[in-house]
Order: structure tokens, then C-alpha cells, then sequence
DNA sequence: TCGTTTTTCTAGAACGATTTAGAAGAACGA
DNA sequence: TCGTTCTTCTAAATCGTTCTAGAAAAACGA
């Protein structure tokens, strides 16, 4: 019962470890004979082939790629965005028969190292969404770990597969300002509003890059608009309806919504069907990724091609034959019902 | 630059790679001014703590979780079910501090020992929707790794967290019996279907046992009713698109399709659109899981915590306070539009 | 002051494999 | 027949830790 290794099974099969080992990982180096009759011994002796982290102490290989998730690990799932890189991702780890290791990355105890990012055996990893100069990334990077990233960051060694962020808003902004929109509130994630009450923020304080990126786009795309930034908590509806509720009750109220990423427009949604103000007439509202539910919401939203990202970013990671190291993934702005003329005052 | 490790660090500061070890490990049995002297020289040196693989393969323990899908993984992502069982699953890992490796489970070579499930450094797994007697649980059951499946097994050694499928069919087989259904056709994920073309099953050839149990729970609940077992392929829209209209262009048409899941059901819903049937009168339409996106659609289903049952599982192996190692969810028919009375012949 | 306990640190043996270099024997060509 | 080339197998070193004892020094109680 107790400890079987490799050793056992040479004993007694009466060759050498070496040999063992050969049998499992390079059979063209024994006769097949011999090698049979170990497969069987093992077999026999309850053995189930090469311990995993000898082997990857040794060889140097883990045979797994990280992933690394803004904020609660648990929390990735609720966004079908997160999820359709991570499909994507998940496609072409199969394809080169490596494992995903999904890394939880509480902020606690992160500098006494013993966190995940730490601790983790893997050959390199997938960094989603994670904000540039997370302590994560200083210890990947440490750690020597190859990375890419979802976003565009500025350190020479990292890759990524991202868009165009401010392109990508410019295009919304430019069709809400054709439209008339003067007074928008942008709908962002944040840590702040986690606790429950809604806040609102100036463009240093968002945070995440790509956000930043994004309202910049947008103002740029509408100078003359007057824009605001609030947030109802981490990227859930719940935050989005929270985040919308205390837009439309403020003193001065938008013309338009946007939410930086869909699951935060749908929840300004709810809040619109709460107070019985009809998308596209009474308000507008856009979104970014286009998600599934976002065309059955009739949401106008940038569409990213999200498993696309994964897929990139799984290519660059394990693929040797492909060299490209950054990436600049094409978007498009999706007009829905969601987004019409504003009212006129 | 290269091979920065304990022992290097330990020869800089003076002392023997235990204590070097003890500064990351155990602070207490060092002096703290002693630590901080070795934590600054790590820092100075470039040392990015204790190698993942060796500290695994020494201490026996990999701080990961393993996760078993069936089929491709890329797959499991499009089906909110399989995503909200992972949303349940990662909670609870997060809280432990551990890591969830996603195992692809190619069918390929897996007798050859090249798979991830042999290849994983793993603690232990959870197993999602693999029907009984797949080689793959043979080999994790060979390497001693507790695991534990959504679906009831029959080994003694296996915990389960599952709902007792057949009664949650037979609650469903009841409400249609009770609408004066006779005909009825079950769509089921099967592989044989994977190339394009719908077949017709018998119970035998299903394959899953938890899909077998949800058939017998039906025919249990409705005596009187004819049911067909018709496949489009695996567990995806589309399959189920493909086998309804199978069903649905045979000689003998059904008054009720009952989708084993959401995902199958929807599928169907596509084909009833494109035909201009209309769901509850037309014909009945039935699914499993209750996902998000059912209740958009006002489809009749059998819920089931799936969140619940991802914690669950979660406690089950992690969470050394859990002793209970079979545990039965509860399930809940959800009646919606999609289902009423059988068009009188 | 002297034994006893506690704190702080170390030596050396695992952990379970893979790898490198090379030995022994078989097969081969001329 | 002899030197050469394969094929098949092995010995020993290593991968980078953590663990088990136990030693040395410091603190303690009486």
C-alpha cells in the first residue's frame, strides 16, 4: 500500500529506474518487450505511473498554464466575458494537452508570499483583466514566468493580446455624440462602491488601465459632453443597477449611460425597467464586449472577440510556431434599441 | 540570473538552507531580525521563494484542486450549468487558498498515460458529469486522489454531492403526464451524434447514468407515454437544434420534448422558431438545470442548486470540518410557459 | 549556582523522479 | 575476422525543497 515509486517497480522487475522511467516517457529507448513486462509489473505493484511534482521538479516542466483574475476567483464566472476568454484559452490548452490552473488571488497576505501566484506550479500564465502594478505580476515576473496579459501594459517584457481601448470607446462616444448626448454617466468597477454605496469618481481613481483608456476614448469622441464617472461596486449587475440608480436620482441626470462592460449596462437595465424609462427613447445606454445577453437585451455595446483573446493568448503562451508577442484584436460597434436620439430638453 | 535557490540564498546570509526555508514557512522558529535579513537578501538576490514543484514533490502536498469535465473543456465554458457548478467549486477553493487545475480529458492516448489526469500535481479532484467506469477516474483512483463526483457511483470509496435524478425526473414526467402527454421525446448529450447526424437511442446506449435515471424517472411517472431517446450530438444549442428536428420531421411526432438539459431545450426552442411552433401549445418543451437563460425563455424545468452543489463539493474537499461525504441537493420543478395540455389528436 | 526548559539554528537524509555519459552486447559491412 | 555502428540498458548525479533529530546558546526557577 504504502509508497510505490519507480524504485519498487525496478526492484521488481530486476532493471534499473532508469529503465522504468524510459518505459513511460521514451519508449523508442527499450525493447517492447521489456517494456510490457514493467507496464504490467507496475500495473500489478498498484503503481500509477511517474509522481507529478517529481517529475516536474526534475524536468522543469509543469504541464500547466495560470490564470490570473481580477478579484474574486468565484467571481470570473458571473462575467460570460471572463468566461469566453477562459473557452477560448481553454481550447488551445487542449490542444497542446496542458491543464489551467486558475489562480484565486486574495490581496491578503500577499507580501508574506504565501498566495497562489507564489505557490503555484506553472510553466507560464494568462493574465486577465489584472490592473498594471498588481503585486502579482511583480512576483510572475520574478518568478520568471512568462506572461501575457489581456491588457496593453507598458513594461518592455510583457506581451498581450488586447484592442484598442480608446478606438474602441471613440467609436461609441462618436455615435452618442451624433445622437446629441451631452451628459453621460460611465458606469465602472470598482473597489470603493464594494460596500454597497454607490461613488462617484475622477478618471484617477478608476483604476484598471483599459478603463481609463475607455473614458478618455469616449471624451475624445465627444468634447463637448459632460461626463461622469460613478460605480456601484465590483463588475455585477447588482453594481450595475446600483451604480445607474444613483445616476438617475442625482440632481443633474444623463442622457445616456454607458456601462464598461456589459454585465454593468444590463444592470442599468433593471434599473431603467424599475423606473419604467424605455431604453433608446427615455434614456440611452450602451455597453462594451457584447456578450450573449447583450443582443437579447437589445444592447448597443463595442463587441470584442473575447474567445478569440483566449485563444491568442493561448497560442503565444504554448505554441513555439508562433512568434507575434503583442496583439491588436479588431472591435465593432454593434447599434441596438438600446441607443437613440436624446431627448430634446 | 541563473539558478537562484534556497541554498544560494542561505550561502549569502550565512546560514543553513532550513532556516532559509523556516523564514518562508514557519516565522516563529526564527529570530525575526535573522528573518528580515534573509527575506531583504532573497529580495537583493533575485530569490523568488521556494520553488513550486520542489516544495510539492517534499511536503507532499500541491495546493491545487482538480477539476474533471466530460469531454472537451473548451465545451464545459458554454454551458452555464458546468460554469455555475465551477462559480460554487472556485468559492470554496479561494477560501482554502487553493488552486483549481481544469483537466482536459482528451480520450485520446489515455491508455498510453500521457493525460493530465496522470500528469496533474493534484491533492485532490472534483469530477463533473464523467459517466461511470471512464478510465480517467481508474487512474485517479489508482494515484490514491480523493475524489469527488457530481454524479452517485457505486464504488464504496466514492463521495458524491448529486440530486436523486430519478424522482427530479419524475416530478417532470408527473407534470407532463398530468397535461395528457403520450409522446415524448428525450434529447441526450451522446457522442455518436457528435458528427452531425441525429440518432435514435435505446436506454442502453446513453451512456451517462445520471441521464439513464432521468429516462427511467420519467417512464416511472408517466406509464402510459411513449418515449423516443433521440440524440444531436453533444451537450450544446446546437444539438439540440439538430435533434429536435429530427424529432420533429419523424413519421411519428411528439406532443412533448423533454431537453436532459437547458442547453438541449433552447436548442430545441431554435427549431420550434424556425417552424413557427409555438412553445406550450403547439408542442411542450421541457429542460433540466434551470440556468439563467431559461427563465428568459419561460421554459419549464427542473432546477437544481448548481451553485450549491460546486460548494458542496468544494467542502468536501477541502474543508476538514466536513465530515459528510454523500450528500443529496434538493431539485425543484419550475413550471413555466413552455408547457401545457397536449394538442387534442 | 546548577540543572532544566525554551529559543534558535544546523546537518543530513529524504522526496521521486529525469538526465547525462557511457558500458555491454548485438548486428553489420567488407 | 575485425573494427564500427546500433540497440539496449545502467550508474550516479541532480532537481530544490522540507523534515527529523539534535546541538548550542540563552533564559529560567529555585
Amino acid at each position: 500500500m504504502p509508497g510505490v515509486t519507480l524504485k519498487t517497480v525496478a526492484k521488481a522487475v530486476g532493471v534499473s529506474p532508469s529503465t522504468v522511467s524510459n518505459a513511460y516517457n521514451k519508449p523508442d529507448q527499450l525493447s517492447g518487450a521489456l517494456r510490457e513486462r514493467i507496464l504490467a509489473t507496475a500495473q500489478e505493484l498498484g503503481y500509477a505511473g511517474p509522481d507529478a511534482s517529481a517529475r516536474a521538479l526534475r524536468s522543469g516542466k509543469a504541464g500547466a498554464v495560470g490564470v490570473l483574475f481580477t478579484d474574486k476567483l468565484a467571481y470570473a464566472f458571473s462575467d460570460p466575458y471572463a468566461v469566453g476568454f477562459l473557452a477560448g484559452l481553454a481550447e488551445v490548452a487542449e490542444e497542446f494537452a496542458t491543464s489551467l490552473l486558475l489562480m484565486p488571488l486574495s490581496s491578503t497576505d500577499i507580501a508574506g508570499g504565501s498566495t497562489a501566484v507564489q505557490q503555484a506550479a506553472i510553466d507560464a500564465a494568462a493574465i486577465f483583466c489584472v490592473p498594471g502594478g498588481h503585486p502579482a505580476l511583480e512576483i510572475l515576473a520574478n518568478r520568471g514566468i512568462p506572461a501575457v496579459s489581456t491588457d496593453r501594459g507598458d513594461h518592455p517584457d510583457l506581451s498581450w493580446v488586447a484592442i484598442d481601448e480608446t478606438e474602441a470607446a471613440a467609436q461609441l462616444g462618436e455615435h452618442l455624440a451624433r445622437l446629441g448626448h451631452r451628459d453621460v454617466v460611465v458606469l465602472v468597477d470598482n473597489a470603493q462602491a464594494a460596500g454597497g454605496r454607490p461613488v462617484e469618481l475622477t478618471l484617477d481613481e478608476v483604476g484598471y488601465t483599459d478603463c481609463e483608456l475607455r473614458i478618455q476614448g469616449l471624451q475624445k469622441a465627444m468634447p463637448d459632453a459632460r461626463l461622469r464617472i460613478v460605480s456601484g461596486g465590483h463588475n455585477a449587475i447588482a453594481s450595475g443597477l446600483r451604480g445607474a440608480e444613483f445616476a438617475l436620482d442625482s440632481q443633474h441626470r444623463p442622457t445616456a449611460i454607458v456601462g464598461l462592460s456589459d454585465i454593468l449596462a444590463l444592470g442599468a437595465l433593471e434599473a431603467m425597467k424599475v423606473r419604467g424609462l424605455t431604453p433608446g427613447r427615455d434614456l440611452s445606454l450602451a455597453g462594451f464586449d457584447d456578450i450573449p445577453a447583450a443582443s437579447a437585451a437589445g444592447l448597443t455595446t463595442v463587441r470584442q472577440p473575447i474567445k478569440d483573446k483566449g485563444r491568442a493568448v493561448g497560442r503565444i503562451l504554448l505554441d513555439p510556431a508562433t512568434t507575434e508577442r503583442r496583439l491588436l484584436m479588431p472591435t465593432q460597434l454593434i447599434v441596438r434599441s438600446s441607443s437613440g436620439p436624446a431627448p430634446k430638453h
